[in-house]
DNA sequence: TGTACATCAGTGAACGCGCGTTCACTGATGTAC
DNA sequence: TGTACATCAGTGAACGCGCGTTCACTGATGTAC
C-alpha cells in the first residue's frame, strides 16, 4: 500500500526544485523505517516506490541507500536529543531533570520502535550510527550521568567519575532493556508504562517510587494550558 | 570459509542414516546463528553451503528455513534454561539462588552473542521463539521472581503478586539490557562484566554491591578442582 | 522577439546476483523370492 | 547363491523473484545571442 499507489504518477519537479525529491525521500525511508517489522531489511526500491521514482532516482541525492538512511538517523538522533533537552528544560532540580529525561528517553523509544531499534539495536553497521564513536547515543547520557550523580549528592560517601559513570551506564542499560523488551514483546502483560519509569528511577536513585512517580511529567508534548480548560 | 570448501565433496550417508544430515544441519544452523553478524538474515543456501551439501536436501528433513530455525532456537533456549539451573543447583539461600541465575542468563548472552539476539532480540517472528506465547522467556524468569520475592523477604512489607511481578519484570528488563548493549556497542569503555552484574542485582535486592560480588560464581563451569591446584 | 543551446530532474531498460522452492532423477544398498 | 525390486539419501538443473547498480536517454525550462 505505498501512498503512490495508481494515482497520479507523480509530476517531476520544476527546475531549481531538486532538493524537494530529496526531502521526500528522507520521509519516505523515515516513514518506512519507523512502519516496517524489520526496518534493517529496508531497501532502495522499497524507498523509490514509496515516493513513486524510479529506483535509479534515489542515486542522484545520494550514494546509496546506507547514505540516506545514516541521514534518517542523524535527524531522529537530533530529535530525540532535542526533545531530551527541552524536557529537562525547566527542571529546577537534577533528581527531576533526571526524571524528565528519563521519561523522555523511553516515551521516545516506545513511540517510535522502528527508529529506536534501528538507532540503538545495533543491526546497522556502526559507521551509520550517529555518535557511535563513543557507542551509540553515549553522549546522549552524558547529561544523563551528571544529573544522576548530582541527584545523588548528599550521600553517604562521594563517588568517583567511575563510579558516576558505571551508574550512568546501569541506568542506561535498564532504560535500554525496557525500551527493547516492551517494544519486542507486546505480549507479556506489562504494567502501565509509567509504573516502570518510576520503578526503574526508584532503584537507580534510591528514592521512593512514589516520589518518582510524582514528578513525571504528563504525556502532553509542551506544558501549556490543558486543551479542555476553559 | 565453509567447513566444507574444496575438500572431499562430502559422501552420502549410509542407509538408515539419514538423521546424520539432519544433526549436522542443526550444527550449522547454530554455528551460522551465532557466527553471523546479522543472524536474523540467515539463509538455507548458507546452511546447505556450511555442510556441503545441495540446498534442496534440507526439504527431505526440515519444511522450511523457518522449521530449522526453530528447532535450534529450542535446544539453545533449553541450553540456557539447563544452565540457570544448574547454577542454582546447590544455592543455599534464596539471594545466592538469584545471583547464581541471573548470573548465568548474564554470561550466557555475552558467550553467544548471535543465540542471544535471536532469542531475545525479537527479530524473528514470535512463533519461532520457545515460550513466547506468555513472552519469550518469561518462563525462565519465573524462578528468578521467585527467589527474588524470597530473598526480599524480612522487608517492612510484604509486596503484593503484582509487585512481585512487576520487580521480577524490572530485574529482566536490566538483565537483558544488559547484555543487548554490552554486545552491541563493543566500543563502549565497559568495567569488567562481573562488577556489573553485581551492581545490578545490587540495585535490585537493596543489597551491597560488595555482597554480591562475593556470591558470584566463578566464570568455570563446575565448582570442582582449580586444574592447576596440586 | 526569435532561436540555439545548456542544464536540470529525472526515466527506463538492462545487467548479474543470491535467494526459496520445484521437480525429475540417480546411484547405492538392503530385501524378497 | 543369484537376481529383481523397493527404498533411501540425497543431487542438479531450472523457475521466477526482488535486489543494487549502470547507462544512455528524454523532455521541460531557463539563458545567451
Amino acid at each position: 500500500m505505498s501512498s503512490q499507489e495508481r494515482s497520479a504518477p507523480r509530476r517531476r519537479n520544476p527546475r531549481g526544485q531538486g532538493q524537494v525529491l530529496k526531502a521526500q525521500l528522507v520521509d519516505a525511508a523515515a516513514k518506512l523505517l519507523s512502519t516496517l517489522d524489520q526496518p534493517e531489511t529496508l531497501t532502495l526500491r522499497q524507498v523509490a516506490r514509496e515516493v513513486g521514482v524510479a529506483p535509479a532516482s534515489i542515486y542522484s541525492h545520494f550514494p546509496d541507500l546506507s547514505a540516506l538512511i545514516q541521514h534518517v538517523l542523524r535527524l531522529r538522533y537530533e530529535e530525540l536529543a532535542r526533545l531530551m533537552d527541552q524536557a529537562a528544560q525547566s527542571a529546577p532540580d537534577p533528581l527531576v531533570d533526571l526524571v524528565a529525561r528519563c521519561a523522555a528517553y523511553v516515551r521516545w523509544g516506545v513511540d517510535q520502535p522502528g527508529h529506536y531499534r534501528t538507532l540503538f539495536g545495533g543491526r546497522m553497521p556502526d559507521d551509520l550510527v550517529p555518535g557511535s564513536a563513543h557507542g551509540a547515543g553515549a553522549e546522549l547520557l552524558e547529561a544523563v550521568v551528571t544529573s544522576l550523580a548530582a541527584a545523588a549528592e548528599g550521600e553517604r560517601r562521594q563517588p568517583s567519575a567511575e563510579q558516576q559513570w558505571q551508574a550512568g551506564l546501569m541506568l542506561w542499560t535498564a532504560l535500554h532493556g525496557l525500551v527493547s523488551l516492551y517494544n519486542d514483546h507486546g505480549n507479556i502483560p506489562w504494567p502501565p508504562l509509567d509504573d516502570l519509569i518510576a520503578d526503574l528511577l526508584s532503584l537507580h536513585t534510591a528514592r521512593p517510587a512514589a516520589e518518582i512517580a510524582a514528578l513525571l511529567p504528563q504525556c502532553g508534548d509542551d506544558p501549556g494550558l490543558a486543551p479542555d480548560s476553559i
